[in-house]
DNA sequence: TCCAAAATCTCATTTTTTGAGACTTTTTTT
DNA sequence: AAAAAAAGTCTCAAAAAATGAGATTTTGGA
C-alpha cells in the first residue's frame, strides 16, 4: 500500500502494461520497437517478452511480437463480459423504450456476429434469436457494419470468402454489391438491414467505439417492417448514436468525480 | 530460464492469469469466488486483486470484480489487432465447404506444430485433436512443410534432432528419407501425409507466407483415405493455394488508409 | 564479407512476492 | 437482536523474483 508515488508500477503489472502498449500500437513490433514506447532497460524488456512468449501470452514471427492465444482468448472473454456491465444494459433498455423495438448489442466473432446482450419489446412479434446466437455477416446490419470497419484488404478478402447465401430476396449474393454497400456504410456511419436476413424484418446498426475510436460492438435496433420502416430506422440514427456514445463512455471513459448531472 | 517445471507460473504472469479466469467465468465475481477457481492462499488472491484494483485493471461494484477500463481498452485493442482471425476463419470455412473435409490452420512452435484454427466437416469420422493441440513435425503434412521451408543447415539439424517415432507403418523413421522428402516438398510447394500420423488418414498442406514470402503457417486439409485419396488431395492443390494467398492478404497486407472516398 | 544494431548471457544487489496466523469486518442464520 | 460463519485485512520473516549494468554473441543489411 505504499505505492503512493503515482507512476510507480509493481513488476506484477508490467505484463499487463506491455500488452496495453501492444494493443495501442495495434500492429506487430519487435521488442526494441516496443521499448521505444516504454523506455525500460534493454534487458528488462527482453526478459519480460521471453516470459510472456514462454507463457503463450505472446507469439513471435520473424522477430515481431503478436498477441498469443492466451491473450486473445482473454481479450475476447473480457470484451464480451463487459458488454453486460451495469449501465450498458440500462442504455439498451432506454433505447428500446424510446423506439419501442428490440435492441441488440452485437460483437464479431470468427463464426459470425454474436448477440451479447439484448432488450426485447413486449410485442408478440419477436425474433427467436437468444443471446449467444451467431448470425451471418453478410445479411445483418451489424455484420455489415463490422466488415465496413475493416481495412480495405481485409474487407475485400472477407467479402470474397463469405458464403453469400440468399436468405431472402433482398440478400446480397454478389461480392461486388456487398463490397459497394460496405463502402457507403463506412461513409454514412450506419448500416441498414433491408429485409436481407428475414423477410419483413428491418434493422439499423451504429458502431460503439472505444476511447481510441476502434470498433467495439454494434448497437442495433430491429423490428417488423410494418411498423419499423427503413425510414423510421434512419430517423432513429441520431438517438442511436447518442446511446452508442453513452455506452462508450460507460465502458471506456474515466469516472468523473461527480456525475450527479 | 530455469522454470523447467512446466506448471510453474512466475508471479509476473499471475495478473494475466487472474484476468484469464475472470474472462472464462464471464461474469462478475467476488475475490473468494474467483479463488474457488484458482486455489491460491486467501491472502495472495486478495493482495493481487488490490494491486489490480489500484492499477485500474479491475473495478469493484458492491463486492464484485469487473474488468476495469484499462483491461477493456487493452482487450479491445488486441481483438482489433487480431480481427484478421475472423477473416481467416471464413476462408477456412469456404475451403472446408468446397472440399468437404476438415481444414486446419497450423503454426510451428518449439513443442511441435499447433492447431491454431480449424473447421470440421460433419462427417462422423473426425480427428479428436482440439484446437491448441501440438502434433509432431516428422509425420504430419504441416510439420514436414514447415521443415521444408527452413534453410538447409537448419533443416538438417532439425531432422537429426527429432525423435522419429513410428506412429504408423508409413512414418519416416530415418533422417535420410525424411530429409529427402523435405527437398521434394520444397520443390513441389505442397506436402502430403500418406497415412504417416494415423493409419487411414491422409492430408495435404500448403504454406501461408508473410509479406516477405517467409513461411508463416500451413493450411492443411485432411480426411480418411477411403474418400480422400492422395490423388484427391493433390487435386485440391490449386484451390488451397488460392485460399492460402487470401489468408496471406488478410494477415499481412498493409492497411490502405481508406478506400471509402 | 563486414558492420552496426539487436538480442542474449551472467551475476550481485535490491525489491517484491509469498503465505501462515491472528485479527476485524461483513453477512447470514437462528 | 444475538450468534455463527464467512469474507476480508493486517503483520512479518523467509523465499523468490526482478533488476539492470556490462560483456558477449547473433542477426540482418550493405
Amino acid at each position: 500500500m505504499t505505492y503512493s508515488d503515482d507512476d510507480h508500477m509493481p513488476p506484477n503489472v508490467r505484463v499487463m502494461y506491455l500488452l496495453e502498449v501492444m494493443a495501442r500500437i495495434g500492429q506487430p513490433v519487435t521488442p526494441t520497437e516496443l521499448n521505444s514506447h516504454i523506455g525500460w532497460p534493454k534487458q528488462t524488456i527482453h526478459r519480460l517478452c521471453q516470459t510472456m512468449l514462454k507463457a503463450g501470452i505472446l507469439e513471435r514471427h520473424n522477430r515481431r511480437l503478436y498477441p498469443g492465444r492466451r491473450a486473445l482468448m482473454m481479450a475476447t472473454g473480457l470484451v464480451n463480459q463487459a458488454a453486460g456491465r451495469i449501465g450498458v444494459h440500462q442504455v439498451l433498455q432506454r433505447v428500446s423504450r424510446r423506439f419501442g423495438e428490440t435492441v441488440n448489442f452485437v460483437r464479431p466473432e470468427p463464426q459470425g456476429m454474436i448477440y451479447v446482450d439484448r432488450v426485447e419489446t413486449n410485442w408478440a412479434f419477436r425474433v427467436a434469436l437468444p443471446v449467444g446466437t451467431h448470425v451471418p455477416f453478410h445479411c445483418t446490419a451489424s455484420g455489415k457494419l463490422f466488415m465496413s470497419s475493416l481495412s480495405s484488404a481485409r474487407r475485400r478478402a472477407m467479402v470474397e470468402a463469405l458464403p453469400l447465401d440468399a436468405l431472402t430476396p433482398n440478400t446480397h449474393t454478389s461480392p461486388d454489391s456487398l463490397a459497394r454497400e460496405l463502402v457507403s456504410i463506412r461513409k454514412d456511419g450506419y448500416s441498414l438491414d433491408r429485409e436481407e436476413f428475414h423477410t419483413g424484418m428491418v434493422a439499423i446498426a451504429v458502431p460503439v467505439t472505444d476511447a481510441d475510436g476502434r470498433f467495439y460492438a454494434a448497437l442495433a435496433v430491429h423490428g417488423p417492417s410494418q411498423r419499423f420502416s427503413l425510414e423510421s430506422a434512419r430517423n432513429s440514427f441520431d438517438g442511436l448514436c447518442e446511446a452508442a456514445a453513452q455506452i462508450s463512455t460507460i465502458l471506456f471513459e474515466k469516472d468523473t468525480p461527480d456525475s450527479a448531472g
